[in-house]
DNA sequence: CTGAAAGTTGAACCATGTTTCAACTTAGTG
DNA sequence: CACTAAGTTGAAACATGGTTCAACTTTCAG
């Protein structure tokens, strides 16, 4: 799944940056394989042999790169944090109304997800491995959404005494329908679901 | 926090059942020490050692009663996914109005989690240490609101198209806000997050 | 070409922590 | 009182897997 584009703006060298072509390649393999090991068996189900032969490199050469598994872990997440709003954010940045840009945001939310269960499952995990990182990705994400979410307001787009509890609660909602219908399940149309939810945020569950 | 009343209903006993007084509460002991150290440092930093240490009792006792540290997580899960369906379940069935019921629901899942953040870390974690349990919880939990939900459509309380994305939207909703106001910060009034939440669940987000 | 820097290798080291087990103690029944 | 079943104990066996390191190979600037 090339979950990173190995040496992105957001990864904070703690790690040790290569100096050659031939470095940055072995760091993308370990990158790259790590990925998909942690997004399979999880962070620690997951170990460095297994990586490094997935990777097919040597397990010495892991610890070029990197000073242990868990500043590896913490790589990827705060990597992919990044990837998520990076992709849903410019979306509904984008679209003139904003619960219309909801309801893209949503539909492309549960295709990415989709494509990179392994992402999702990371993030998730990062509550454990690393807390600080997992309170970073929602704290930045819901800012996100309270932003534009006040934007909107001044427009009068939306109800304009939207404030933080409206954008935990729409991210929660979104995350939830991104869990059961994108990663538990894909039995529904993504864009049939980023419908009936975008109605129920816009409407309300009233008759 | 006596997290379980030691040999409740839900739990299946994979793990050999006491025969007499003395082994009852040695159980329960072991399921206390248990929830709070899982709950305080997780699944993988927790260890039988220490377990066994806070609990009083010999390492060797442990096996006694539990086959394996998983069965003892296993055993934890259910059992708390059981408590917070029952904490909050029949206080919404008891209110009339549905949309009234679920503010009220959700001020006492907040005081719930406040008071038991130990639970939360636990079902959480639950999704990489035993998945089948995980998916069952949130399946659980969101069967019972989806079926309050419909029953009250029939009331004319909310809209009649309720289904199953709206209850998953829901529950997440509600988890989120969980986390936020509940298990990461506590510094606004769970009434008032309460009340904010279930009016924009009731109006929507439109002006 | 050539030598120093960068990168590679995998066996060995080491720390941690789960599980087993045989000797021992306590509880409860006839 | 026995006598047996239930429960307790903690040292030792065992498994796992992260990390180190010294010898080796490749790269690349001068």
């Amino acid at each position: 799944m090339s979950a990173e584009r190995g040496i992105s703006a957001t990864m904070t060298p703690a790690e040790k940056t290569p100096r050659t072509e031939r470095g940055r390649k072995t760091l993308r393999l370990l990158l790259d394989a790590a990925a998909a090991e942690f997004g399979e068996k999880g962070f620690h189900e997951s170990s460095v042999v297994s990586i490094t032969q997935r990777a097919g490199v040597a397990l010495g050469s892991f610890y070029t790169y990197f000073d242990s598994k868990d500043s590896l872990f913490r790589a990827l997440v705060r990597d992919m944090s990044a990837q998520v709003r990076q992709t849903v954010g410019p979306l509904i940045a984008a679209e003139p109304d904003r619960l219309e840009g909801e309801r893209k945001g949503l539909a492309k939310f549960l295709n990415f997800v989709r494509e990179h269960k392994e992402l999702y499952r990371i993030i998730d995990e990062a509550e454990f491995v690393d807390p600080p990182s997992y309170r970073a990705h929602y704290e930045n994400t819901v800012n996100g959404y309270l932003a534009s979410l006040k934007e909107a307001a001044t427009k009068g787009q939306v109800r304009d005494d939207v404030e933080e509890v409206h954008a935990w609660a729409i991210v929660g909602m979104n995350v939830f329908l991104g869990l059961r219908f994108g990663v538990l399940d894909e039995d529904r149309d993504a864009a049939e679901v980023a419908t009936i939810a975008a109605d129920l945020l816009t409407n309300g569950l009233k008759r």
